[in-house]
RNA sequence: GGGGGUGUAGUUCAGUUCGGUUAGAACGCCGGCCUGUCACGCCGGAGGUCGCGAGUUCGAGUCUCGUCGCUCCCGCCA
């Protein structure tokens, strides 16, 4: 017996064509005479038909025929007699009558429904994935996510970059996020990194003529996980060289236009609204806007810096910032609704979050009393005031008050249904700041990479005035997320030396650590620079999902481990004295 | 590391407020009946370490403490 068929690809057209048929029972049912079963591949549902009358034998045969049972069947294709058609399937025109059944396995019952609409706990689902992939929602999104990646390969292949794989067994360096270390059995008590990504192969590989190369590439974090956060997940990298900002910028647009036309049939229209990162941070508070939806913050620190209302005052005059937010309309929000986002706020170390809401003739607002009629007049010109309208505001440091009021108007965006959810709003966020100082560690830190190039206007400042350096970075955004991120890179080893010196690294350490990249700036490296998608976070967005273990087909729970296999777990004495360790006791 | 949610039948949940006899429902499963269903229908049945461990109590799914899993968020993630 051989497949001749899937399970979708039948139709009227078929009808009195005998074919082969193997796939999965999704449901039978039983008449007692006649039983129908539907019959599931990848590709969809067919019902097959046993009827006692046409074939005994196989009608006896198929009485044992379970749930998730492997089968194979041979019969005709037959148009469904006037009023028996199914509008809901695809193939509901038609039905197979069998003529010859094979059971190729039988099955346990599943432990959950093999459908979409049974909501089964995320535990089980991953502990029985393989069953768990058979609903057609992850079958989809796995498809999808092939789709996509065969997009992106084409799109790229068809422009010249190459595709190179890079090591997974490199060294650790200092700066990025925990590394995921592996011990090395040949080198006791020496260890190998698993990448955070290619970064610094990538520009060796420019380095070497290379030209342009990509790689969808698996990085590895040992940081703590999130929705849309997995210690391994996927990249899209690339690099090219002699480029500069807007060429790597004007060809990642048309990859995701490639995409979205290929895959999903939409008409992505580009270039990209640009955005610099100070812009973005003045009108939305982070550095990955939302641009679905307007309610724009407003800073009022100049209007009330002399106010009599302390709390704005004092935090002006101690460098902080007042930001408003106008929630236009909304002014019959619940008090109780008010302090949730009070407490919204205060998550993001906010201290308090004011409010106004605006009457025909008066403000009703705790701190109403505090302001004088011009500077009320001002605040209501400043944030386009209007009756039934309900103002925020949050007066702080100013990373905490764009934090604060940046997320906060995410979630006012959708909790006031402001979003259109079937949009896909892409921008870039570029000129981000070439680093940021560390209280922790108190020392700066790129914001990016250490690699990523300051602007050329920017150099003065390198040692004078670190923080306001902007970079050659950029960031692409898609409805509020960031999805890809790059930069021109540094390419001559003064100044990488140079950086590295401001970012508090002895010419001893970089040189230990990235002695090897600074030789190789020094052999001819060309100018370059590239960009990496979050290939996860851009598959998980256009498959309408809110999870990205919903497009991975072996996620790992927020503990990092694989509910499936049971990863990670202990070694054996012996493999730990191969490697030379050691497990402490606790 | 911190904060929130959650854990009861194979699965999804109710029961927990205010402790009290035998822990319920739906779907699934098993058996019987049924020749046109497609969430088939009807009848019957089986199925429980109430996450785990202590404690309080005459008595704990329910109260207390601890612990574990899953999840959302903060920190972290160049």
């Amino acid at each position: 017996m051989r497949r001749t068929h899937s399970c979708c690809r039948l139709g009227a057209d078929d009808a009195g064509s005998e074919v082969v048929l193997m796939g999965w029972v999704q449901r039978r049912r039983d008449h007692g005479g006649v039983i129908f079963v539907d019959l599931r591949d990848r590709e969809g549902i067919t019902q097959v038909v046993f009827n006692p009358e046409f074939n005994p034998a196989v009608h006896d045969k198929a009485q044992s025929i379970r749930n998730e049972f492997v089968i194979g069947v041979r019969g005709k294709v037959v148009r469904r007699l006037e009023g028996m058609a199914n509008p809901n399937l695809k193939t509901g025109e038609i039905e197979v009558m069998a003529d010859e059944l094979r059971i190729l396995n039988r099955a346990q019952p599943p432990v959950f429904q093999i459908e979409d609409n049974a909501e089964v706990s995320e535990s089980i689902r991953l502990k029985h994935r393989h069953l768990d992939l058979r609903r057609p929602t992850l079958q989809k999104n796995i498809i999808l996510r092939h789709r996509i990646a065969a997009a992106a390969r084409r799109f790229l292949d068809e422009n010249g970059f190459l595709e190179i794989e890079t090591p997974f067994l490199t060294r650790s360096t200092p700066e990025g996020a925990r590394d995921y270390l592996v011990p090395s059995r040949v080198n006791p008590g020496q260890f190998y990194a698993l990448p955070q990504s290619p970064q610094l192969f990538k520009q060796l590989l420019m380095i070497a003529g290379f030209d342009r190369y990509y790689q969808i590439a698996r990085c590895f974090r040992d940081e703590d996980l999130r929705a849309d956060r997995q210690p391994e997940f996927t990249q899209i990298d690339m690099e090219m060289s002699f480029v500069g900002e807007q060429d790597i910028m004007c060809i990642a647009e048309r990859l995701v236009q490639t995409i979205f036309s290929q895959v999903l049939e939409k008409n992505l229209p580009a270039p990209f609204p640009q955005l610099t990162y100070e812009e973005a941070m003045a009108r939305y508070g982070l550095d990955k806007p939302d641009t679905r939806f307007g309610l724009e913050l407003k800073e009022i620190s100049d209007i009330v810096k002399d106010s009599g209302f302390k709390v704005f005052a004092d935090v002006v005059k101690k460098g902080g910032i007042v930001k408003a937010l106008n929630a236009k309309g909304c002014i019959d929000l619940s008090r109780k609704e008010i302090d949730d986002m009070a407490g919204f706020v205060s998550v993001y170390k906010a201290r308090g979050l004011a409010w106004v809401k605006v009457r025909e003739d008066s403000w009703q607002s705790p701190i109403a009393k505090y302001f004088s009629e011009a500077e009320k007049q001002a605040l209501a010109e400043r944030v386009d005031m209007a009756p039934g309208d309900l103002v925020f505001f949050v007066a702080d440091q100013p990373r905490i008050t764009n934090d604060a009021l940046g997320h906060l108007r995410n979630f006012l965006g959708e909790k006031l249904g402001l979003i259109d959810h079937s949009a896909y709003n892409f921008l870039w966020v570029t000129h981000f700041p070439l680093m940021e100082y560390d209280e922790e560690e108190k020392r700066f830190q790129a914001l990016h990479h250490p690699f990523t190039a300051p602007l050329e206007e920017d150099y003065g400042k390198l040692e004078t005035d670190p923080l306001n350096v902007r970079s050659r970075a950029y960031d692409m955004v898609l409805n509020g997320s960031e999805i890809g991120g790059g930069s021109i890179r540094v390419h001559q080893r003064e100044l990488q030396e140079k950086l590295f010196s401001a970012l508090g690294m002895s010419p001893e350490t970089y040189e230990e650590k990235f002695g090897f990249l600074l030789s190789a700036l020094d052999s001819g490296a060309p100018p370059h620079g590239g960009i990496a998608f979050g290939f996860d976070r851009l598959v998980m967005i256009l498959a309408g999902q809110n999870s990205i273990r919903d497009i991975i087909a072996f996620p790992k729970t927020q503990k990092a481990a694989c509910l499936l296999t049971n990863a990670p777990a202990d070694v054996s004495p012996a493999q730990l004295e191969e490697l030379s360790l050691r497990i402490r006791k606790q």
